[in-house]
RNA sequence: GCCUAGGUGGUGGAACUGGUAGACACGCAGGACUUAAAAUCCUGUUCCUGUUAAAGGAGUGCGGGUUCGAUUCCCGCCCUAGGUACCA
């Protein structure tokens, strides 16, 4: 028989999926081992040839995992909340569940034609209801928790309400709003119930707050700052506006520390750790109060340079300030005001364009510097930003280029603070030199000046020490359909949770899938959805990213109804071993999670502070498209003629994008071609020696481009080990690259001529029994110590390139002996699945078997040679091959170089200064 | 601007801790088998000089440095990709 990878692929296949082949065993003493993918939307245009490059490399991870002895967890699901299928509700009126089953459907067909080792009895799908009951149950626990900086970490609301019933807000170390009260125990036992929620909610880690939103008006929603293009909504380009609107919020800062020093403990890639560092922004400085007697109020700011202190000129504050309007002069409160107006109307987007105008207006008011106690001007300008820091900063026009601006264009002090500062042209913050101009550390280095000015403001109460981070609280909240209900509901306007046993809280039917005509969230459609038939329920749905930030916990125990998972699963898979995906969910998902989880910790419900131990980044596979170039008539209209790549700068042409499909090695299949639309049905070409070659572009993978390529046809054609192979062939995991089909040639030939090997002329599978040769074994240990190594470190690109080399060495030895093959469709099996299956069922061993084979030994004896030849340089020059025995000591081979004759005709008589041996050759001589 | 990764033949890429640069594959050229095609097999293929060959020279973005020896380490610069930005 031939090899024919079709009926081959599908009937191992099916028993894979018959025999439960990659369940992990429920009680063995194996080590575990969790391998998982990040977890697809399942879109409807299905999968292209890039999305399954991650799912191959984990997949051929477990499956050696599994051949080294490990017990594999590799599950695999749908992250199927999501923004397509609730559009598509929109415009036709189907149910997105209708959609969202639809596409899973595809999805799964055709992951299942490329031969996964998924244990599919796991699967999950975030948007059923069995599945989201425990989102909403985890956003429970989230609105039952606050965060204590004293234990540094989160706890049940109940022990700050016993903490507040015993001694008032005394003591009380919590991570909150900024406006919470202050009580003695008394005085909160006094409160109304409803007080005391509203006091509560304030330190909640899930919690409602008013926020500043991109609210787009036309479209009835909130936009996220991604969906949000020129100040104009990304669907649709309808206008957008900041509004204030009360959103639920998730109260991430509170981890900011511990999501930053968790880093240091998980193997991720750099450039995503970097993401993640950023993002989290931590600054070290110090927060210092400027009196300001007028008002008999301190404004805060932070600053990163307080040993700066003595060159501020002024003060800017945030033209949403709180205080802008109790500071203002009313000489000055038209100006005041008619900047604030402008800057309103801005969005965040025009305001970063704007970036380089300086402006802003002088409130009129001025503070007490608080260490000089001179006056200082404050002004307001929008290149403070009111979400960051206090909303307010110290202005010191020497040491930072915006206040350097801000000062030459107002014509305010520019005051030089160290000896060494340059600031004709621009600001210096440099902090070599010495003090100048600055009071009491004059003199004094930068390190020496911060502790002593921190010192002092700390004496004066004006100021201390502080770290402050970019990071902000995550919004928690879409004003849509499709995502998971909030398990809220309200009395007296405040928010309290529906009871446990209510879970899950189900998504209403409804009538359209738009916001209603009064601008509520499309839930609001559902007329009589009330909790207990009276309470209004929370309108708005969780975020996209609420189902997968705790998906990992799931898969070890899917169909549990009692918890999310149960303590034994929990215990026993613990996290994340290998995670694969793309780095596109950097700050996104793959922090949420890791926040997530450690909330989970916190409460008890696990022991990991980190959810994925190691990380991979797989690079996007980009589209390759292809261009035939079609002649302009005098008039510059398009004739029926193409001409083929070398030759089109002979003539007037337009490129047009040609189906990537029909062609073949960037050669056109012409006749294809002709069939590819009708007006090409008449095509002349120009060739090139006979050929028509197409122009190639790398651009995204889309339908537009006719550059997509679709698995399943790929594996028609060459099968799904070829398929596997190719995209591991391809180049470094983690490289970005465009698709190209044109080496595939290379790796299916390479399955060919193993099959052949073993298979006579009509076919037959042949094997001999004979003890192999020592040649034979060497191409062997080759392989199998090559294909550990590089599957340990993720380059499974080189192990294809060491597949095919050792099969063309088997070939030419014509070897087709049982005991090589047995090992080496092993260590091939991972990368091959099917092919390997049944070489193994061919040498006689029971199906199904190869998984749970045990990885063949290396031995390092078969790789020793007696007698070689090898290269020596002199001087570093190369010079000449000398053959050796190999089992001697250095000083005997030294011995041995010194008195051969090739050797000392090139020493020419020189003296030996030095002999260089690595890993006991001689690799030169230096004379 | 800042951060991170990278720059090697016609192409994808290999060279793991400094040790024969270009493995392997595609493409291309030539050949074998065949009536022919497909499939398969063999040979060559970094560039330059050299009639073939023998041989020699250059060569891993550019310029320096360390070293017996550098794609690999160090310094300066150029370019590409990704991230990020009035963050005080």
């Amino acid at each position: 028989m031939e090899y024919n990878h079709q009926s081959l692929e599908k009937k191992w296949q099916k028993f894979w999926a018959d025999n439960g082949t990659f369940m992990p065993e429920k009680t063995t003493d194996k080590p575990k081992y969790y391998v998982l993918d990040m977890f697809p939307y399942p879109s409807g245009a299905g999968l292209h040839v890039g999305h399954p490059l991650g799912y191959i490399a984990s997949d051929i991870f477990s499956r050696y995992k599994r051949l080294k002895g490990y017990n594999v967890l590799h599950p695999m699901g749908y992250d199927s909340f999501g923004l397509p299928a609730e559009q598509y509700a929109i415009q036709t009126g189907q149910h997105p569940a209708v959609t969202t089953e639809v596409n899973i459907k595809r999805y799964r067909e055709q992951l299942d034609n490329i031969g996964f080792s998924y244990d599919w009895s796991r699967e999950v799908r975030t948007s059923e209801p069995q599945y989201y009951k425990w989102t909403q149950w985890i956003f429970m626990q989230l609105f039952n928790a606050w965060y204590n900086n004293r234990t540094d970490k989160a706890e049940s609301i109940n022990t700050l309400i016993d903490h507040f019933n015993n001694f008032g807000t005394q003591g009380v170390e919590a991570v909150s709003d900024e406006d919470i009260l202050t009580f003695s125990a008394d005085e909160w036992k006094a409160f109304t119930e409803e007080d005391k929620q509203r006091e509560l909610l304030k330190y909640r880690l899930a919690y409602l707050r008013e926020s500043t939103v991109n609210w787009c008006a036309a479209l009835g929603t909130v936009l996220a700052n991604d969906e949000v293009i020129n100040g104009v909504s990304e669907r649709g380009g309808y206008p957008v506006e900041q509004k204030k609107m009360m959103q639920w919020s998730m109260r991430i800062t509170a981890y900011a520390d511990r999501l930053l020093r968790g880093l240091e403990t998980i193997d991720w890639p750099e450039p995503l750790v970097e993401m993640q560092r950023n993002w989290i922004g931590k600054s070290v400085g110090a927060s210092v109060k400027f009196p300001v007697p007028q008002i008999d109020k301190e404004i805060e700011v932070f600053t990163t340079r307080v040993d700066t202190i003595f060159g501020v000129s002024f003060i800017v504050l945030a033209p949403e300030h709180e205080w802008v309007d109790l500071l203002t002069t009313d000489a000055q409160r038209a100006e005041v005001d008619a900047y604030r107006e402008k800057t309103a109307k801005k969005s965040e987007l025009d305001r970063m364009a704007d970036a380089k105008t300086v402006s802003g207006v002088f409130t009129g008011a001025y503070a007490k510097h608080p260490l000089t106690g001179e006056d200082v001007q404050i002004w307001i300008a929008d290149y403070v930003l009111a979400g960051y820091g206090t909303g307010a900063v110290m202005a010191v026009p020497s040491g930072d280029q915006r206040d350097y601006l801000f000062a030459k264009h107002f014509g305010l002090p520019i005051i030089r603070i160290s000896d060494t500062q340059q600031i004709e042209e621009a600001a210096d913050p440099n902090k070599d030199g010495r003090y100048i101009n600055s009071g009491f550390i004059n003199g004094l280095t930068y390190d020496e000046a911060v502790a002593a000015v921190i010192k002092r403001l700390e004496e004066m109460k004006l100021g201390k020490a502080k770290v402050n981070f970019r990071m902000r609280d995550a919004i928690f909240g879409r004003q849509r359909y499709w995502g998971e209900p909030v398990p809220v509901y309200f009395k007296n306007g405040l928010p309290y949770l529906i009871e446990e046993d209510e879970l899950p809280l189900m998504l209403p039917e409804i009538d359209k899938y738009l916001p209603t005509e009064t601008g509520e969230p499309p839930l609001g459609r559902a007329g009589d959805w009330k909790y207990q038939g009276q309470y209004e329920y929370e309108l708005s749905t969780m975020p996209g990213w609420a189902g997968s930030s705790w998906y990992w916990f799931r898969y070890m125990d899917p169909k549990n109804t009692e918890a999310f998972a149960s303590k034994e699963a929990v215990d026993y898979w613990k996290a994340v071993d290998l995670y694969i995906g793309g780095s596109e969910h950097a700050t996104g998902h793959l922090l949420y999670s890791r926040f997530w989880n450690k909330v989970l910790k916190d409460l008890g419900y696990h022991n990991e502070e980190e959810p994925f131990k190691k990380l991979i980044n797989q690079g996007m596979i980009q589209g390759r498209s292809n261009f035939v170039y079609r002649v302009l008539d005098e008039e510059g209209k398009g004739t029926n003629t193409f001409v083929s790549l070398g030759l089109k700068d002979q003539y007037k042409t337009i490129p047009l994008h040609v189906d990537v499909n029909i062609v073949h090695n960037d050669i056109l299949d012409t006749e294809k071609f002709k069939a590819f639309r009708p007006d090409f049905a008449n095509a002349e070409f120009v060739l090139e020696n006979g050929r028509y070659v197409c122009g190639t572009e790398v651009e995204k993978m889309s339908k537009s481009k006719f550059n997509v390529v679709n698995p399943d046809d790929i594996i028609a054609t060459y099968g799904a080990d070829t398929l596997r192979l190719y995209e591991m062939f391809l180049g470094p995991l983690e490289q970005a690259k465009p698709w190209n089909t044109n080496g595939i040639e290379g790796v299916y030939k390479f399955l060919r001529k193993l099959w052949r090997l073993f298979h006579d002329a009509s076919g037959n599978f042949i094997v001999s029994d004979e003890e192999p040769t020592k040649a034979e074994y060497k191409a062997l240990h080759k392989i199998i110590k090559k294909v550990e190594e590089d599957i340990e470190r993720f380059s499974f690109n080189t192990s294809v390139s060491a597949f095919m080399i050792c099969v063309n060495e088997l070939s030419e030895l014509k070897c087709n002996k049982r005991k090589i093959l047995q090992e080496l469709i092993i260590t091939l099996h991972p990368y091959a699945p099917h092919i390997t299956e049944e070489l193994w069922s061919l040498l006689g061993n029971p199906a199904g078997t190869i998984s749970y084979a045990s990885y063949p030994a290396f031995n390092p004896a078969h790789l020793v040679e007696s007698e070689f030849a090898y290269p020596v340089s002199v001087n570093g020059k190369m010079k000449m091959n000398l053959p050796l025995a190999l089992d001697l000591d250095a000083k005997a081979v030294e011995a041995i170089v010194l008195e051969n004759n090739d050797v000392q005709r090139f020493l020419d008589g020189k003296a030996v200064k030095k002999i260089i041996f690595v890993k006991g050759k001689i690799i030169n001589i230096v004379v």
